[in-house]
DNA sequence: CCTCCACAGGAAGCGCAGGAGT
DNA sequence: ACTCCTGCGCTTCCTGTGGAGG
């Protein structure tokens, strides 16, 4: 029989999990002081009231990047001077739209609605420019703006109307593609100065794990053969620092509940999975329902079989995109929500796929004409967990 | 060869929310 | 109070595509 005395005696490992979380931010950006000087030498000349040149940013997924350009932005406004440096994230303002919305919401307040029109927001920025600022605008993940050509031609122009003031533009990306995608003349503009931002190799894991195993944990808690383990098995993955930081933490989790002292290999292995679930986990709880639904169809009849891919001798877990339509028109029912067009389901179906949820290929040769084949990511038995709760099935 | 299937994805336009101007 | 405007999510309609099957 357990007890709360017996759970409560036991030695807790952690100091500080929460230093261990991707949202903490440490004081100290180890391996990125070369790039953090060069962001603020380039944004020095808007203290001395001359624009900046624009800075694109780009890096893979925990690099540092929005972590070094938020120390940045720290000292910056904490600098005495006209100048404003102002952070979103584009994920949430995805439209040229949405995004000269939210920075004239900083100077007039009441602009929260909708319904005023873009050149009202223009007007807004000219006049507030005029003041003579220089106002620094980070855009992170800004290739999800969708009308991008238009806002930095907006922002452009903008600048080029007033005589005192200016707006710089910082973007970030982690897609190396999207700088193709781009108008060339929006191209020459954004990437006035550029930036990379390398993936952390393993021995500068290893040193990012010990400054917060170091805070984070109790003293000699940690092996250092399973911080290494972490750090090789996050650099041959991606080299993102908080799949590393999540992987110690969990493999603490584990170790913990084991009742052990000590965190080892072993724990770090086992760790290992239950990460990769936990990050996706992450993602879908902030999925709208509509996506949420689509995924849990693909789960579904993962899980419970597929009525056609089988019988067409199709690799297992493949699925048909018609078929998983049908699955999510009847589980859109069952929730009492009218199902969106097939249409537009097939923008869902994108939207997943963008995230690395699900992957899905053209059938080719196969049975019955023409169709998108669609595998989820994850483990459809953890998925549908995992939605079931969330949509209150 | 033609036609059908099962899709992809562009274009137009609709309803809604929430302004502004009258 | 009314009309008109805007952005956005979405539907409707459409054309295109490559293999299957007659």
């Amino acid at each position: 029989m357990t007890s709360f005395q017996e759970i409560l005696s036991k030695k807790s490992l952690f100091k500080d999990p929460s230093v261990l979380s991707p949202h903490y931010v440490p004081s100290e950006l180890p391996f990125r002081e070369a790039q953090i000087k060069e962001i603020m030498e380039i944004l020095s000349s808007a203290l001395k009231n001359q624009k900046p040149r624009n800075l694109f940013i780009y890096g893979k997924t925990g690099t540092g990047k929005t972590c070094s350009v938020k120390h940045v932005m720290d000292k910056f406004n904490n600098y005495d001077s006209n100048s404003v440096m102002m952070y979103l994230n584009c994920r949430i303002y995805n439209s040229r739209y949405r995004v000269l919305q939210k920075i004239m919401k900083q100077f007039v307040p009441e602009l929260d609605k909708s319904g005023f029109g873009l050149p009202f927001f223009y007007e807004k920025l000219v006049e507030e420019l005029g003041k003579s600022k220089q106002l620094i605008v980070v855009l992170d993940e800004i290739d999800m703006v969708k009308d991008l050509d238009e806002l930095v031609y907006t922002l452009t122009r903008a600048n080029d109307e007033v005589k005192v003031g200016g707006i710089t533009i910082i973007g970030i990306s982690n897609k190396l593609s999207f700088k193709n995608e781009l108008d060339p003349r929006s191209r020459s503009s954004l990437y006035e100065a550029e930036l990379i931002f390398p993936p952390y190799t393993s021995v500068q894991l290893q040193h990012i794990l010990l400054q917060r195993i170091g805070i984070g944990f109790e003293n000699n808690c940690v092996e250092p053969s399973a911080i290494n383990l972490a750090a090789a098995i996050t650099a041959q993955e991606c080299g993102d620092a908080r799949y590393a930081l999540k992987l110690i933490l969990k493999a603490g989790e584990i170790a913990q509940q084991n009742g052990r002292q000590q965190v080892t290999d072993e724990h770090v292995e086992l760790a290992r999975k239950k990460v990769e679930l936990d990050l996706a986990a992450e993602t879908i709880a902030l999925l709208p329902d509509n996506l949420k639904i689509v995924l849990y169809a693909i789960a579904s009849i993962t899980q419970n079989g597929s009525r056609y891919s089988r019988l067409d001798g199709l690799e297992e877990g493949f699925l048909f995109s018609g078929e998983v339509y049908e699955e999510y028109a009847k589980v859109s029912n069952i929730l009492h929500k009218k199902p969106r067009s097939v249409r537009w389901y097939k923008e869902y179906l994108n939207d997943l796929e963008m995230l690395g949820l699900l992957t899905s290929t053209p059938s080719g040769k196969g049975v019955r004409g023409h169709t998108t084949l669609i595998k989820l990511g994850y483990p459809a038995a953890d998925i549908v967990d995992l939605l079931k709760h969330s949509l209150h099935l």
